[in-house]
DNA sequence: TTGTACGCGTTATCAA
DNA sequence: TTGATAACGCGTACAA
């Protein structure tokens, strides 16, 4: 900026002013500082400004596990569209699921003076973030609650959707339904289970463990699993997914097999109607939760302090086919 | 800083010196200050840091049309992955295909000092990055490259998988070869069906224009020339797609026809060894473009200067049934 | 309309 | 081993 000063014959707080559009230039002094910038190629130095003025990076943060995950790589698109519209830059990083990266990854983001994080938490204690959640930096979590910490969170219905899932199998008649879930101590997946294990109660129906194969989020594991189910001696008539991975590893599985059971997945899916039988799923708006949490972040910036809020998306079925095949004959 | 350093009683050099592990500081000394700084709940702010040392920010930027496409999410994961490897953190912008847009944000990184930039461009210039470029700012394009302007560039092999596409279904016997494509003055499109071309000319088969609709990136504009195609006096024996989404909305309105074409389509996509009829397909390695990049960045960051390269990254072909389906008898 | 002096939070230099 | 001071590039306050 000063070599710009100097090539224009004027002082640094007027290039400063004409850098920032500000009036009060002297249209021909104004010129004259456009040409030396232009000259040089000089360009303003936001990380300076943001030093100077305060906080204001104008960046916000986002935690996910694998962005190359087309749940999170929704979530990114909805809350950089929001945040494209107030000029913020969006950094994402991705933890792995692993809870030690994430805490480096929100230490070295709050370093960089992002002005909002956030989280889905892969972590146990969030503890760590209260002190920086009173200076006034939001946090908003999502897919999963904090843990030892209040702030803002959305999630999606979860059980609900779970709950729906098993009432229409139950509809059809199903009463023997296998569940392929991921780890049940993580918090959706809890969340799911406890639906399927809510409805079987509801309805009076006892559950037999046989029937339910945990930590399947690998798809050799999934797939290992159905073949497990569907050589039992007397195998279920559904089976029940808790996530689009597994999912798909199941339906790869149940290929070989004449009788096809009923399938319900949990998250949609791109091409989920056009296998061979269309598949029923529990769908939901992971863009939505995107443009939630900015919305909720955005305002959180503007200084609003109402009380921390939990958003819950719905959920819906979607009955496509797969979900809609009845047990065999008894 | 200066308040831990009040608070530990020892100046705000040795304060510094404790938060960057430089040797040369007591032992009793850094115990206390450790403690001020867990009180206080300090934290570095890596923005002043970067405006002190210079120009490392430690971060770098990507331009892409939309993180929500698989394709380019997939980029951002094998960029990030790197990335983080050597610390630094990553910006994603969508550019939504706009030109002004890309412009901007390339700007809107800049000032923010990003050390390097990844671009997948819609703009047709590029010489206004010519000077930031000399000034030592490495720009990486990728899928397509710049225009007016040479840098770093990784592409895919978009005229031969094409070629191999063509050549497959001739191998089949087929001779009506239909194409929907998208935006043929795009770099990829342009390429891809000039594969087509060369290919047929090499074969002697004439082309006939009424077999190629162009502009076809909407779902409902492939659909439209996929039954337009279909109803012709003399449909094609065989469909070829250039990209995953126009082959998705092909197949979908495929599905009402008895007489299926054969089908090839440019881009891989998930469970496409699913459907009905398992999809052949021209498949290459998304997250290997975006690692690629991330290491001639790097290099470029650590003073590489050799000249710029063009990175071919290859395709192959993936027959699943589609591709082979042979024309019907004549 | 323009310029001077100072401060943002950090690190580098050099002296103590 | 520690500290005082300047400097990074910019914006604010105030003076000219």
């Amino acid at each position: 900026m000063q070599d710009v000063a100097n090539a224009a014959g004027v002082s640094l707080k007027t290039v400063s002013r004409v850098v920032n559009n500000e009036p009060r230039v002297d249209e021909k002094t104004r010129e004259r500082v456009h040409q030396a910038i232009a000259q040089l190629g000089f360009r303003r130095n936001d990380i300076a400004r943001s030093l100077r003025q305060g906080q204001a990076s104008s960046t916000i943060g986002l935690i996910i596990e694998d962005i190359a995950n087309p749940f999170y790589s929704s979530i990114a698109r909805g809350l950089e569209k929001v945040a494209q519209q107030y000029n913020y830059m969006l950094i994402i990083s991705n933890s792995e699921e692993n809870a030690l990266r994430e805490r480096e990854l929100v230490n070295a983001l709050l370093r960089r003076r992002v002005e909002g994080l956030c989280i889905v938490p892969a972590g146990i204690d969030h503890s760590y973030l209260a002190a920086e959640l009173r200076r006034g930096t939001p946090f908003i979590f999502l897919d999963r609650p904090p843990l030892q910490l209040q702030t803002d969170t959305i999630v999606l219905d979860n059980r609900g959707g779970s709950c729906q899932a098993i009432r229409h199998l139950l509809s059809y008649g199903h009463r023997r339904i296998a569940v392929i879930q991921g780890d049940p101590r993580v918090y959706t997946g809890a969340e799911r289970i406890a639906g399927y294990y809510e409805t079987l109660a509801e309805h009076g129906i006892p559950c037999d463990e046989s029937l339910i194969y945990s930590n399947c989020d690998e798809a050799q594991l999934a797939q290992q699993a159905t073949h497990t189910l569907m050589s039992l001696p007397e195998p279920p008539s559904a089976i029940f997914s808790t996530s689009n991975r597994i999912s798909i590893a199941v339906l790869r599985a149940l290929r070989s097999y004449t009788q096809q059971p009923a399938f319900i997945g949990f998250d949609d899916f791109d091409l989920a109607d056009m296998l061979p039988t269309p598949i029923t799923v529990v769908a939901h708006d992971p863009a939505a939760m995107g443009t939630r949490a900015a919305e909720i972040l955005f305002a959180r910036l503007a200084g609003s302090t109402v009380p921390f809020q939990q958003t819950i998306v719905p959920t819906r079925l979607i009955a496509r086919g797969s979900g809609e095949l009845p047990p065999p004959q008894a």
